[in-house]
RNA sequence: CGGGGCGUAGCGUAGUGGCUAGCGCGCCUGCUUUGGGAGCAGGAGACCGGGAGUUCGAAUCUCCCCGCCCCGACCA
């Protein structure tokens, strides 16, 4: 039993100065965590016991997938992660130390090595295969901008699985049992979610799905069409296309544009020249970038953006993408800020990507890289030709399922977990082989799954709160009942002392407010922020041998015989 | 890393060169109070983020550093 009056828990009346988004503001007011530095946190027993029952539902759930669960340090050697790149690419965002010898160490971001050596060390056949491990452990990561409290931080908690199969079959088995385990681990977690389409990433691998719970503090968009289901980040959203019916234009036609270096001006100024309905989207624009080393050029309709993570998402071998500076339009005396145009791009050296709605086929406005001059009829196929087709325009709310053409919704949402399909590159990069029916060797397939289980807790905070405080679902809550004795007589603290005991011998989880000294007021408001899904109040009505119930989420109030209030209590809490 | 903001007691804050750094919450003691963050009285708690400087005098001005928050970039 939870009691206040001993409960290492002080509740604050004013929100903390440096908390912004509610599930930050909130656990920190309900005494759940408190800041140690920038993203690391300390869980306070409320917020520990939150934690560890996400985590119990978790291991449940991954068990009962017949998942096996091993645990590594966090505390890891460097060589492991050189044999497959990670120390270098990881860059700053690896914790870094070294041990009195002077050898290197880090704090694991993230498992793939140690797990692949693991199963390397024991397993070393077919038969072994399938296999699936799992952990729960703290990641580091030394983000450049932890943000939003616990969503984002710097050291947190992270359930982690690997999957290992002799070929693509049973990789997508393993991932398609992890993904019904995760349906019912986040069902039980009582959060809304999304099961959305995401970029594999550099990571590579065939398919890949993130577990988005929508939020509007949340830092990932994603589109869904309320039609047919489809969903995807907005990293991985394609582009529906309209086929090209169009005749053939005119010859490219130069003309003089001076002052219009932004679309805006452009428009006006070919509807004053030419009269007729311009608009922005007959116009091309030419985005110009640095990836790596490599100047391109990124096509795209007038009326859109480069949205740069879809960019950087479908450009999976560029590192480094930066927008042209001034510097590199000096470099490259060709091309003319404001008026680049794609028809002398290979003489220019650029490399081109065209949004998937510039068709073969379709002409448009464009730069004529020559300052103050602009040029029109400009068609794909006709007057230049791309190197590829790329993702990259900002995706619209209001832009056409992939699937079933109907215009799709956006929203916001916080990753609570990604699944995907890793394949090879571990297990080729640590030599984990085993042997299949012929005694040949042969590289495992591996899948990737992860929950971040700190994140849950305040994905679900951020889902479930209201104005006045936190609003748990019952699994998840630090108990199934509060119950709040008021009053100055020692009766009703003796009958919530009873009631509370009656109800744990049912095995319910009860916390007590048994505290003498505060009002009664100072305990509803805590009850109301702490946020346990029900709450008893003993007191005023126990002269008419009752006691109230109440229902956190919705404030329904009830008052209840004592003669009957473990049965009541116990068929309210347990009835849903 | 770019832009913006902030740093005064456990928390929230006032204080633009001048007295002993003020207030609310919380905390301690006593009395009163007990169904919506109670009242009265008394009390503890702050090297004003750190360092250097300017000045008769610095929380307050200057410089450097550190830390934190927000937006962006970045993020298995």
């Amino acid at each position: 039993m939870l009691r206040m009056s001993t409960l290492l828990l002080r509740t604050l009346r004013d929100d903390p100065a440096d908390a912004e988004v509610a599930s930050h503001r909130l656990l920190v007011r309900a005494g759940y965590v408190r800041r140690v530095a920038a993203g690391i946190y300390a869980w306070l027993p409320l917020g520990y016991i939150t934690l560890r029952n996400i985590e119990r539902i978790i291991r449940e759930e991954m068990d009962a997938a017949g998942f096996q669960e091993v645990h590594f340090p966090a505390l890891l050697p460097r060589e492991p992660y050189e044999k497959t790149d990670r120390w270098t690419v990881y860059g700053p965002d690896l914790f870094r130390l070294k041990d009195r010898r002077g050898n290197d160490y880090l704090l694991g971001p993230t498992h793939e090595e140690m797990f692949t050596l693991m199963v390397k060390g024991e397993y070393s056949s077919y038969k072994d295969l399938p296999l699936s491990i799992y952990q729960i452990q703290n990641k580091f990561r030394d983000e450049t901008r932890p943000r939003s409290g616990i969503i984002r931080g710097r050291e947190f908690v992270m359930k982690d699985s690997y999957s290992f199969d002799l070929d693509d079959e049973g990789l997508a088995i393993s991932y398609e049992k992890h993904r019904n385990a995760y349906i019912k681990t986040f069902n039980r977690l009582g959060m809304k979610y999304n099961i959305v389409s995401a970029m594999a990433g550099a990571m590579g691998g065939s398919r890949s799905e993130e577990f988005l719970a929508p939020c509007p503090t949340g830092e990932d968009t994603y589109v869904l069409c309320e039609s047919c289901g489809y969903a995807a980040n907005v990293e991985a959203m394609v582009t529906k296309v309209a086929e090209f019916t169009g005749g053939s234009a005119p010859a490219m036609e130069v003309f003089d544009s001076p002052n219009t270096p932004t679309i805006d001006s452009l428009v006006e100024l070919l509807n004053e020249t030419f009269g007729g309905n311009y608009q922005a989207s007959d116009t091309l624009k030419n985005v110009l970038l640095m990836a790596d080393d490599e100047a391109i050029s990124v096509l795209v309709p007038g009326d859109r953006e480069v949205d740069l993570k879809r960019l950087q998402a479908n450009l999976p071998g560029v590192t480094d993408l930066r927008l042209f500076e001034d510097a590199d339009f000096e470099k490259r005396p060709g091309l003319v800020k404001g008026y680049v145009g794609p028809q002398d791009a290979k003489a220019l050296g650029l490399t081109l990507y065209a949004d998937p709605r510039v068709v073969i086929g379709s002409s448009w406005v464009t730069g004529a890289n020559a300052r103050d001059k602009h040029v029109r009829f400009v068609t794909h196929g006709r007057d230049f030709t791309i190197d590829s087709f790329i993702e990259a325009a900002e995706v619209k709310a209001g832009d056409l399922c992939p699937v079933c053409a109907t215009p799709v919704v956006i929203d916001r949402a916080i990753e609570i977990g990604h699944i995907f399909q890793l394949g090879r590159k571990y297990a080729q990069a640590l030599d984990l082989t085993v042997l299949d029916k012929d005694g040949k060797p042969r590289v495992v397939t591996m899948g990737s799954y992860g929950i971040g289980v700190s994140r849950a807790v305040a994905a679900i905070a951020e889902q479930t709160h209201d104005e006045i405080g936190l609003s748990w679902p019952r699994e998840v809550a630090p108990a199934d009942v509060h119950i709040v004795a008021t009053g100055k007589e020692d009766l009703p603290f003796n009958e919530a002392e009873k009631l509370s005991l009656e109800l744990e011998k049912l095995g319910l989880r009860v916390m007590l407010d048994d505290r003498r000294d505060a009002s009664p007021g100072v305990k509803f408001k805590d009850a109301e922020l702490i946020g346990i899904p029900y709450i008893v109040i003993v007191g005023k009505a126990l002269a008419e041998g009752k006691i109230e119930l109440r229902v956190r989420k919705s404030g329904e109030k009830e008052e209840v015989e004592l003669s009957n209030a473990v049965a009541e209590i116990y068929s309210a809490i347990t009835s849903n």
